[in-house]
DNA sequence: TTGTAGGCGTTATCAG
DNA sequence: CTGATAACGCCTACAA
């Protein structure tokens, strides 16, 4: 390993000196001797340690990326293409910074502290699900934090949201409008605070909105992959006054749709279904999915704006963004006016 | 933050008898003292500084996941379904033996060079094409390498493959057995020394095997997305001879079945067609898509077991592990018999 | 313009 | 069993 004493030596200067060129001091070093250490650094190939640099400094210029609280073995958290998906622009724009990108998926909050003092990293993405008693141990912390879809309102963190509530209020009121009374909702297990119940509760305020009674009898709650999108097509049949449905994920707006053509269903003859997120899925089931479209690329480009005016100490005027979502009309949704 | 030092004071010892007690020489310290300690440690919350551990050990535990070389601008390397699964379940699998995950994309040897010193990483993956060229630049560094889906056989280095050119020999038979003699090739774009290459020469192999002479003009390279898939949709119908199409991806069969079915074709009655990798969304399709299906997931705990094995310093008996594929009949291909 | 000294938190060596 | 000491590579005063 080349160190700063080699290129100090190989230069005839001091390690100060070098450590000087390297972090552009130039006007405590003569034009001559930085052109000297340059070449010397190319010629020997010298890479700074992080690990000396962030001993020293406190600093570590890693950014961790933090999944939700594991409930289920198993869990993949790159399972969800929103993940992926952002977390993909997030390691580009970071890179570009100067900065690195660890992945980290933790039980609890003490793994997660844990986690940050091992390396002192420099700042946090979260995604997913966090009791605010969660955080409460990372407030302590005074650390860049971003969070990716919360709804824990903790202050002093960034957000970057979106409109789940009304995204999915849309969807909603637009079954509705296309004369549709009998709406189920379908979706992934709702937790208190998290995106699946702005979602829920978007559609129980449409619902409300045009006179309809909500009723519980027609919200399925079922993990995302196929099979228990079968089952909830079993739960559908039984209520055949069902003539729309909305879903709060488009994954799993696929799978009922798979699930119910099974059955002998027509959609959107027999049913309507409206999803939720447009990913590019959406687009390649039939008939194409009507949903609601939001940026995942976007909100990862976001967050790491966030971060990154964080990490250079400004003081923000704002510290929460809520994207906003929009209907695509596809042919999933039959008008029954 | 609480270092050692500090427990070594609460306790009134040394800071070597605290990382004695840490590292679990037990024979060296005497059970009274280890259990002062330990308790100290829970109550202060001393976590380990990695930079410092990292610094005088010259490892770091810290694994390194680097991407293929980009080229296009716009590529989000997380959008490939495949990366995120495997990484998910790389991740996870790695934590639990005490090591960390960063993710990287590269440009170039320098800079994945660079990467590594950055941070004297313990380990790497590798996943996309690079040139051999590319990968000298890492036989110095004597660092173990476990490479996923690479073609290029440098030694030293460990790799988790499939076998793509026998799974796509069988997706073509499968559709000559069907009595098809007619079958195209869609792809994204074949690049010398990968996956997608030897998917192609395993089509081209089962084509010559059953007598088939192989026409340039009926092979298809797109990118993945849906537009691009339309492209390629626009040159399959100026083929009315074409009853079949072999695509080396999921992602894209699904594409061109939507782009196919806009152009008023019928799968399988117009054309028959057969994936590749057997994603979830091939249930999710209308008609479901008949498949080559391998296992994500397997690939990213094997290629963990390697490293795993590769880092205690173990000699292996195997450098290699080829996954096997099997086709999986859905609905997608018509018999013409 | 350049150099010296001290220290970041941890571990290994060697002595008590 | 326990502890002092040096070293890992780098940075930041402070001196020269």
């Amino acid at each position: 390993m080349v160190t700063i004493r080699d290129i100090a030596e190989a230069t005839g200067v001091s390690a100060t000196t070098v450590s000087n060129v390297i972090h552009g001091k130039d006007n405590r070093v003569s034009a001559e001797t930085i052109q000297k250490i340059n070449e010397a650094i190319k010629e020997l190939g010298y890479v700074p340690n992080m690990s000396a640099r962030s001993l020293v400094s406190s600093s570590s210029r890693v950014i961790g990326f933090v999944n939700h609280v594991i409930t289920r073995e198993n869990t993949n958290f790159m399972e969800d293409p929103f993940h992926s998906a952002a977390i993909g622009a997030i390691e580009a724009t970071l890179r570009e910074n100067g900065y690195f990108l660890m992945l980290r998926t933790v039980e609890n909050a003490e793994e997660l502290v844990t986690f940050l003092q091992r390396w002192n990293m420099d700042g946090l993405f979260f995604t997913g699900i966090f009791k605010d008693k969660f955080f409460d141990s990372l407030a302590g912390l005074h650390i860049p934090v971003v969070l990716l879809d919360s709804y824990v309102h903790t202050s002093g963190f960034c957000n970057v949201g979106l409109e789940d509530f009304t995204g999915s209020y849309n969807a909603t009121k637009h079954l509705i409008e296309k004369g549709h009374r009998h709406i189920g909702f379908a979706s992934p297990n709702i937790k208190d605070g998290g995106v699946l119940q702005e979602r829920f509760l978007g559609y129980k305020s449409a619902l409300a909105e045009a006179g309809i009674p909500f009723e519980k009898g027609i919200v399925f709650q079922q993990e995302m992959d196929l099979n228990s999108c079968r089952l909830i097509c079993n739960d559908i049949v039984e209520h055949p006054e069902l003539t729309g449905l909305v879903v709060s994920a488009d994954i799993m707006a696929a799978g009922i749709m798979t699930g119910l053509k099974e059955k002998g269903k027509r959609i959107p003859d027999d049913i309507s279904i409206v999803g939720f997120d447009d990913i590019s899925l959406s687009q390649l089931v039939d008939p194409p999915l009507t949903t609601i479209h939001q940026d995942m690329n976007l909100k990862g480009r976001l967050a790491v704006d966030f971060m990154l005016q964080l990490l250079s100490g400004k003081t923000l005027d704002t510290t929460e963004i809520t994207l906003s979502t929009r209907l695509v009309e596809r042919s999933s949704v039959k008008d029954l006016r």
